[in-house]
DNA sequence: AAGGCACCCAACCGCGAAACG
DNA sequence: ACGTTTCGCGGTTGGGTGCCT
C-alpha cells in the first residue's frame, strides 16, 4: 500500500502531472482561483491557487470523505471540499463517493445477468452510462463504462461485433458441435468461445469465460473469422457456475422478420454510430431481431434507429444518438432545488431514485407501521436537511410510497428557520400522511415555527439513529400545510407533511412505476445474493 | 530473474446543463 | 436576461498488475 504525502506542492494541472513515480509523487494540481481551498482563511483567497492532491485515495482520505458526506450530504460537494479537510476538488470527492465509497456498491465482478443486462441496455441507450447504471443497482457508471470498453476492445481484437448477429444466434440455437472439428489455428479462439453458455449469444463476450465449466456447451462458430490469440482471455470465478436460467437476449425460435419489428424504422445508409467516441464503436452491431425484442420490453427508444448496410444481411448497427435525458439524480436535484415554486405535478417517471431521502410509510396505527429505514447512508435514509447560513431556507420534500391499495405520494414545501447557521445537516424523519380513501388515519402534526428552539440541540452527532428530542423550529408553506404543534418528539412522532395527491393519471402511473421498480430492486438483490453464493462456492 | 507487453480500472479532465445570484 | 457557480456525464489516461518470453 502506498503512503501518500501530506505536504502539497503546486504543480501544473493536467494529465502530465500523472507521469511517473509513486502516486504520492504525482499528485498535485491547481484549479482556477474560484475555488477556495481547505482550511485557508477567506481573506487570503485572492491569488493563491489551491493545491489539490491527485492520484489514489488513501484510507484516511476515504474516511474523511465518508464523514464529510454524512455531515453535508451527497449533494454539497463544494462544502465537502471546503470543510472536510480533504485536499481534493469537489468533483473528485463526488467521483470517489459514487464509484467507490457509497453504500450498497457491489464490490464483486459483474454477474452474467448483469453483463446481459448491460448489453441489453447499451443497445437501447448507447453510451449513456449513467442511465445504464441506474438500471443496475450497486453499479457505477464508471464501472459499466470500463466493462464496455474492455469488452469492445476484445470484440475489436477478435473482429467480432459486440452484439450478436441473427445468423449467429440461429447457429447457436441449432448447433452443438464439438471444438474437435475446429482446426488448430483457431484453437485458442475456440477455447474462448466454446465456454459460453448455450443461451449466451456467441458474440456477447462475457468478460470471464470459463473453459472448464460443464454447463457450457461448445458452440459452432465461424472459425475462419475468429482470432488465434486468446491472450486477452481472463478467467475469474464469476462465471464458473452460471445459473442455468440466465435470461436470453434472443431466445431461439423467437426470431421475427425485420419488417415486423421496429427495424422497419431503419435505413441502411446511415453511418455507424455518429456519437461513438472511438473506433471501437464501429463494431457495435445488433440484429434487428434482437433489437425488436429489446425494444418490446424497453422504454421508447428516442431517436431513429438505423441499420448499417453491408455485405451481410444479418449484420446491423444501431444508429441513434443516445437519448439525452437527465439522470434520475439530476431530476431529483432540480426538483429539490425548486423550492419557491412547486411543480403542478410530480414527474418521477422512470426514476427509481425519486424516493431518495424519503422515509418509509408510517401509518398511525402501530400495527401497520413499517420500521424506519436505519442506515444513515442509505439512499432511503431519513431525510437530511442542510441548514444554510443566512436565515430561513425553503425546502421541498417529495416522498412516495405505497399503502395497501394505492400508491401514495406527497409533495411539500416547508421552511426551516435557522437562528444559527450550523453546517451540519439536520436529519428528519418524515412520514407520509395517508389519504382518507386509504382507510388509514392521517397525520397532521408539524412543528410550530413560532416556538423558538435553541440551535445547539441540532448537533449532528445526535441526529443519526437517536434523533434529538426536539427539532429545529420549522414551518410549512402556508399553502401546503398548517402547523399545529409547538414541538415534536421526533423519535415517537415524526413530523408529517401535507399530503399532495397528484391528479393526473400519468402521475399515478408513474407512481406505480416507482413502486414496481422498488420491487425489482428487491428481486435484483435476491439475484445478487444468489450470484454471490455461487461466487463464493466456486472460488 | 528481468524485461516487454497487454490489460484493467481508478482517477482525471473537459464540457455542457442546471442552478443560482 | 445574463454571468457565474455547481454539478454530472462521458471520454481518456496511465499506474498497477499479471502473463509471456
Amino acid at each position: 500500500m502506498a503512503v501518500y504525502c501530506d505536504t502539497l506542492t503546486p504543480c501544473t494541472s493536467g494529465m502530465e502531472s500523472r507521469e511517473g513515480g509513486d502516486p504520492a509523487d504525482r499528485v498535485e494540481s491547481t484549479e482556477p482561483p474560484t475555488t477556495t481551498g481547505g482550511e485557508k482563511a477567506e481573506g487570503e483567497a485572492e491569488a493563491e491557487p489551491v493545491v489539490y492532491k491527485k492520484g489514489a485515495w488513501s484510507k484516511e482520505e476515504d474516511e474523511k470523505l465518508k464523514r464529510a458526506v454524512d455531515e453535508y450530504g451527497v449533494r454539497n460537494w463544494v462544502a465537502i471540499e471546503k470543510f472536510s479537510g480533504l485536499a481534493r476538488p469537489a468533483k473528485n470527492c463526488r467521483l470517489r463517493w459514487l464509484n467507490y465509497l457509497r453504500p450498497n456498491l457491489k464490490k464483486y465482478p459483474f454477474t452474467l445477468e448483469e453483463e446481459n443486462l448491460i448489453l441489453d441496455l447499451h443497445s437501447k441507450y448507447g453510451n449513456s452510462w449513467s442511465r445504464i447504471a441506474s438500471k443496475l443497482p450497486g453499479r457505477s457508471d464508471n464501472e459499466i463504462k470500463n466493462f464496455w470498453h474492455r469488452r469492445a476492445k476484445k470484440c475489436q481484437k477478435h473482429h467480432l461485433p459486440i452484439y450478436p448477429t441473427a445468423q449467429e444466434q440461429q447457429q447457436q440455437s441449432h448447433t452443438n458441435v464439438s471444438n474437435n472439428n475446429v482446426n488448430d489455428n483457431d484453437a485458442d479462439a475456440n477455447d474462448y468461445f466454446q465456454n459460453l453458455p448455450t443461451n449466451y449469444p456467441n458474440h456477447t463476450l462475457p468478460s470471464t469465460p470459463n473453459i472448464h465449466s460443464p454447463e457450457f456447451q461448445p458452440n459452432l462458430l465461424n472459425t475462419s473469422s475468429h482470432p488465434t490469440n486468446s491472450s486477452s482471455i481472463i478467467h475469474s470465478p464469476q462465471t464458473l457456475n452460471p445459473t442455468p436460467q440466465l435470461p436470453q437476449l434472443v431466445p431461439p425460435g423467437s426470431l421475427t422478420s425485420p419488417q415486423q419489428s421496429p427495424a422497419s424504422q431503419f435505413t441502411d445508409q446511415t453511418p455507424l454510430l455518429p456519437n461513438a467516441p472511438t473506433s471501437q464503436a464501429q463494431n457495435l452491431l445488433v440484429s434487428p431481431q434482437q433489437h425488436s425484442q429489446l425494444t418490446d420490453t424497453a422504454p421508447q427508444v428516442q431517436g431513429p434507429l438505423l441499420w448499417q448496410g453491408g455485405s451481410s444481411p444479418n449484420t446491423f448497427t444501431p444508429i441513434r444518438k443516445p437519448p439525452i435525458l437527465s439522470s434520475p439524480d439530476s431530476l431529483l436535484r432540480r426538483f429539490s432545488r425548486a423550492t419557491s415554486q412547486l411543480p403542478p405535478t410530480v414527474n418521477v417517471s422512470g426514476s427509481t431514485h425519486s424516493v431518495v431521502n424519503a422515509s418509509p410509510f408510517l401509518p398511525s396505527d402501530p400495527s401497520l407501521q413499517i420500521p424506519w429505514s436505519s442506515p444513515a447512508e442509505s439512499p432511503r435514509s431519513p431525510l437530511k436537511l442542510k441548514l444554510s447560513a443566512g436565515g430561513p431556507v425553503l425546502y421541498s420534500v417529495h416522498m412516495s410510497t405505497q399503502t395497501t391499495d394505492a400508491p401514495v405520494s406527497s409533495l411539500s414545501t416547508f421552511q426551516l428557520k435557522s437562528p444559527t447557521p450550523p453546517l451540519s445537516p439536520l436529519k428528519l424523519r418524515l412520514s407520509i400522511p395517508v389519504p382518507p380513501e386509504s382507510g388509514f388515519q392521517s397525520h397532521s402534526s408539524i412543528p410550530d415555527s413560532t416556538v423558538p428552539v435553541s440551535a445547539p440541540q441540532l448537533k449532528p452527532s445526535s441526529c443519526s439513529q437517536d434523533l434529538p428530542t426536539t427539532i429545529q423550529p420549522m414551518s410549512l408553506d402556508a399553502n401546503r400545510a398548517v402547523p399545529l404543534n409547538s414541538s415534536l418528539n421526533v423519535t415517537n412522532m415524526p413530523p408529517s407533511v401535507q399530503f399532495y395527491q397528484p391528479a393526473t393519471p400519468e402521475v399515478n402511473s408513474s407512481m406505480h412505476e416507482v413502486v414496481s421498480d422498488s420491487h425489482l430492486e428487491i428481486m435484483d438483490e435476491l439475484r445478487e445474493a444468489e450470484a454471490r453464493v455461487r461466487f463464493l462456492r466456486t472460488s
